[in-house]
DNA sequence: CGATGTATTGAACTCGATCAAACAGTGTGG
DNA sequence: CCACACTGTTTGATCGAGTTCAATACATCG
């Protein structure tokens, strides 16, 4: 299904995005609560729908017009871009509040594409113009500011993780990075599923799956995290602290113990 | 010289200014050039003045607070972040016309750090708060906008670049952006002088600098590129594109004279 | 001139990729 | 319920692109 279908289906009543927003569980999250209660009246009269993505479903595809933009309401998605050899590269992971769908915001054509990692779904809001929008309000404006602002020094944080770090350091920041948005949202960063595969691990960090793999098993092995497929438990934030901020890549982490 | 100092520094008169601009020999590559007069005439009033930076000078540091916005006027300088280790990732290198210190305009810190890679020129100018700036001016807004975002897709291309691809392709996409930016300024993307060191150029595209220069010489040895120390003469630009574009690394690129 | 920063070239090594195989969940349909 | 296919994950063995170490060359400048 495309963002152009999408656009298209039932535009939900005004009273059931009140009670949308207010029940959501995302709500902590999400920049409407940080609008004023004018500016959200205003913005909720271009609210769209609610709209739900399987697992491999795309949101929009990069080349797509940018008709709306989309708060992710739960689940997990990953964006990616694409190059002319047919490889991606992964920008990104997003969780319940994120923005989605902001960048080439500004001649109105994606620039990424995004991608459902479980059953997720999305509050989709419908623009004509993104710009004459931001004059009617200023802190809507604001808010989209800081999040498009957040993101690029995410980006810078993994260029920086991708031009100098051993893979040791790519998974522990990895690792620290799910954990400490886990947290921003009131889940435990100890104790969790990832929703994405070895394969999405290892294309956002620039690696090998196997490679995912064997780091994962040997923080494993030395006490660091507790992994068993896609769950993650009893995670020791501050060692992976250690190995993410270390700059030498010696690290016995107990495959000494192998040999 | 920190921006601090930078900016207590004597102000031109509005006059000097008008000038500065009509004579600027980047001004078909300036912002300013795409603001309407009536914009231009406010926006001047907020111009502190014309600085110039030696090689190695550093216009502003990651976490300095931001008081001013610069557009570069002559010559060229290395952006990059700092990590904890104390390696650096340079995100970018940055030409005549291009805008300077907008990454963490939010929270008004500088998020990354500039320096000089030779003599150049800039025209500082003094905000108080951005985002009351966006909303009295419009249309210097869209243009700030317009950077900002053409800023975070050459941040998703790099990052494509230093997760999947071989060295080569990383030189070519180095060569090839090079070229094209000086293109876009009039100048000849055949025949021009690096500005940064061999070690630059390597922290940029995450490799080693003898990696940088091998793959330099072996583009040459193909009759690609002539390369002199920091000149490049007679490239070719078909080729490159190949190269850039192939997910295949079977490149024999005249290694087998050697052999 | 020597001194210093920058660039090239060679040789050896290493980290992570690639190749290969086995294994574990998860359906799906007979 | 089991056989089968299918996808995702782990583990082992080997290989190679690019790093690291080391030596040399080259340019610029006091």
């Amino acid at each position: 299904m495309t963002a152009t279908m999408l656009a298209k289906k039932n535009i939900i009543k005004l009273q059931e995005v009140d009670n949308t927003c207010r029940l959501c569980h995302a709500k902590d999250q999400c920049m409407t609560s940080r609008l004023s209660d004018d500016d959200l009246r205003h913005f909720k009269h271009i609210v769209c729908h609610h709209e739900t993505i399987g697992r491999g479903e795309r949101l929009f595809i990069s080349g797509d017009n940018i008709q709306s933009l989309f708060i992710l309401h739960s689940g997990s998605v990953k964006s990616y871009v694409e190059s002319f050899g047919g490889d991606n590269q992964i920008t990104g992971f997003h969780f319940p509040g994120d923005i989605i769908g902001i960048h080439g915001i500004e001649n109105n054509v994606h620039t990424d594409t995004v991608e459902a990692l479980e059953t997720s779904s999305v509050c989709e809001f419908g623009f004509t113009n993104f710009m004459d929008i931001f004059q009617a309000f200023p802190n809507l404006h604001k808010q989209l500011m800081h999040y498009l602002l957040k993101e690029m020094s995410h980006e810078q944080e993994l260029l920086l993780v991708l031009g100098k770090m051993s893979a040791q350091r790519r998974i522990a920041h990895f690792l620290l990075d799910i954990t400490s948005r886990l947290k921003a949202r009131g889940l435990s960063g100890e104790r969790f599923n990832l929703t994405m595969t070895r394969h999405d691990i290892a294309n956002y960090l620039g690696l090998a799956v196997e490679t995912v793999s064997r780091i994962l098993t040997r923080l494993q092995n030395a006490n660091i995290i507790a992994v068993e497929r896609r769950s993650i438990t009893s995670l020791n934030h501050q060692k992976l602290k250690e190995i993410y901020d270390s700059s030498e890549s010696i690290f016995g982490l107990g495959q000494e113990h192998i040999k």
